[in-house]
RNA sequence: GGCCCGUUCGUCUACCGGUUAGGACAUCAGGUUUUCAUCCUGGAAAUAGGAGUUCGAUUCUCCUACGGGCUACCA
């Protein structure tokens, strides 16, 4: 059994965009089997016709693209095990199903839902919860209480029923997960858990259960949400008499809210102002869009370092680690137990860290994208020199423009607060003396205009910080930007110069 | 309500019986930047509570409190 190749899967189903949740189970499922050499497989579990949404799986496919999680066997890249969406399986469950009703394990219901509802409603006037299990199968229509000739005819008669798994009565079930131990739950607790649905299709837990096995799943990864039903996953396998090659189990904790009570929700982000999702989502049922990480500038690797760490670590004091780091060093014996609370603070974190990581061509070319659709014309090398000057102060692209837009175009504003702090009533008469001076000069780089300049002001006793605090208004249109010579060296002297005079005329 | 899981600075977490309980984000204070940001230095900040076990508990056990999940012919 150990000596199985490891194989892993993401099983989402296409209900809608695939949140940051699940892209940190597929994350660390990938990681888990990068680091055994394994498999990880895509299997879509579309079993619920209801709840499918057009182009959920198409967006799942791609977030796990932009990710960097490569896909090994799935519904686009097929594989040895195909089809890797249930749908397509339909036909192979019910075997299984009848399987165990052969083997006793299972039976047919009859119940409608309507009286489902009337048992739940009467139990709930009793205030008790009503379950259907080994106390109250035989108060049901179902082939267990009811003759056989009668469930044939029934049967035979409508194809409405569904197939239960018939709970053991008082069994302690016992199951190792791997961040949190052995786990002990009593089939008492359990109920009767629905297998095979009336529409034909089979429920999430035998169609689950059934495509591990078939597809040689070695371990089973999940969110915690699925903790409850392991003890009936185990059941399944032992019915079916799959033990020896059952997948071993591990459940993560939940993603949190940043603030307040339960686990994060799309409602959050709209909120707080942060993505929920890896990809930009447009609800094809009421047209919502909802912001993701992608297009609100997040570097992809800046994402995954961050989900990695949002309930995993190192055990080491570095933080940064690309996905191939990852997949070396990822174990889930260093998975935390309990639920994270998502930050959205630190990811802005991240995204600075790996920002000023990239080379200023890198991110010029990306910037060259944003000047573009603003319709400004630049050329790759100023753009370049200007990455180069601002992009310690960014932590996105889309910053980087209201950090350097001087340098491409005049201010069209001068910040009131600067004005009020640093252009006093002697300021404009300075600064036309500064402009005259400027045309005198012959050499324009940052440290032949700083020497001359120094000189200059020193020679007629002026304040410095009166002058290069209105210089730099003139220029920027406010407090804040690079060296304010290699700004003038950048944008001209000509530009200087003009901008200067045009800011005598202007502020008030 | 029942079942299961969890609980270390505000947040993510380290320390898997002996530490001045460490790091990161955020925060605060200095410094650099003749600007702003970055950056550097420093500060404040935690073992939920109570019983055990032990020479010694953040660490093991139990109880309480709190938090989370599940409790559908949804996954």
């Amino acid at each position: 059994m150990s000596e199985r190749k490891v194989r892993v899967r993401f099983a989402p189903s296409p209900t809608g965009p695939l949140h940051i949740g699940g892209v940190r189970t597929a994350l660390f499922n990938y990681l888990f089997a990068k680091k055994h050499g394994g498999d990880f497989i895509l299997r879509i579990e579309d079993t619920d016709q209801a709840r499918y949404v057009p182009g959920a799986e198409n967006y799942i496919q791609e977030s796990l693209e932009w990710c960097g999680i490569k896909i090994d066997e799935g519904p686009k890249n097929g594989g040895p095990f195909a089809p890797y969406r249930q749908s397509e399986r339909k036909d192979l469950y019910r075997q299984y199903a009848e399987q165990l009703i052969a083997s006793g394990h299972a039976y047919y219901a009859f119940d409608t839902s309507e009286e489902l509802d009337m048992a739940r409603t009467q139990a709930e006037a009793k205030g008790e919860t009503f379950t259907y299990n080994a106390l109250s199968r035989q108060a049901m229509k179902n082939s267990l209480s009811l003759s056989e000739e009668v469930s044939n005819v029934i049967l035979n008669a409508s194809t409405h029923y569904v197939i239960r798994f018939k709970m053991p009565d008082n069994e302690d079930v016992t199951e190792v997960d791997l961040i949190r131990g052995s786990v002990t739950f009593n089939t008492a607790t359990l109920d009767d858990k629905v297998l095979f649905k009336s529409d034909g299709m089979p429920t999430y837990h035998l169609a689950n259960v059934v495509d591990d096995h078939l597809m040689q799943i070695t371990h089973v990864i999940r969110g915690e949400e699925w903790l409850p039903s392991m003890p009936l996953h185990v059941l399944l396998y032992r019915a079916f008499g799959w033990e020896s090659t059952m997948p071993r189990f591990t459940h993560l904790p939940l993603i949190l809210k940043p603030e307040g009570k339960g686990k994060l929700s799309k409602r959050d982000g709209d909120k707080l102002g942060f993505p929920v999702f890896p990809l930009l989502w447009n609800d094809p049922a009421t047209g919502e869009s909802s912001r993701g990480y992608r297009e609100d500038g997040y570097f992809k690797e800046a994402f995954i370092n961050m989900l990695a760490l949002l309930g995993w670590n190192p055990g080491t004091e570095q933080e940064l680690f690309s996905m191939e780091e990852l997949g070396q060093i990822f174990s889930l014996e260093r998975v935390g137990k309990s639920g994270a609370r998502f930050d959205p603070e630190k990811t802005k974190w991240f995204n600075h860290q790996y920002f000023i990581q990239k080379s200023d061509e890198e991110l010029a070319q990306l910037f060259l994208v944003e000047l573009q659709n603003k319709g400004v014309e630049a050329p790759l090398a100023l753009a370049i020199k200007v990455c180069g000057m601002v992009k310690e102060r960014c932590n996105f692209v889309s910053e980087i423009w209201d950090q350097s837009y001087f340098f491409f175009q005049a201010p069209t504003a001068y910040d009131e607060k600067i004005i009020a702090k640093r252009w006093k009533d002697d300021v404009p008469v300075l600064m036309e003396n500064i402009a005259v001076f400027f045309e005198t000069l012959k050499a324009w780089n940052p440290a032949e205009i700083k020497e001359p300049f120094s000189n200059f002001v020193t020679e007629k006793e002026w304040n410095f910080g009166t002058i290069m605090n209105a210089l730099r208004l003139c220029l920027v249109g406010g407090g804040f930007g690079p060296d304010i010579f290699e700004i003038c060296e950048t944008i001209g002297k000509q530009e200087t110069i003009s901008r200067i005079r045009m800011a005598i005329r202007q502020i008030q």
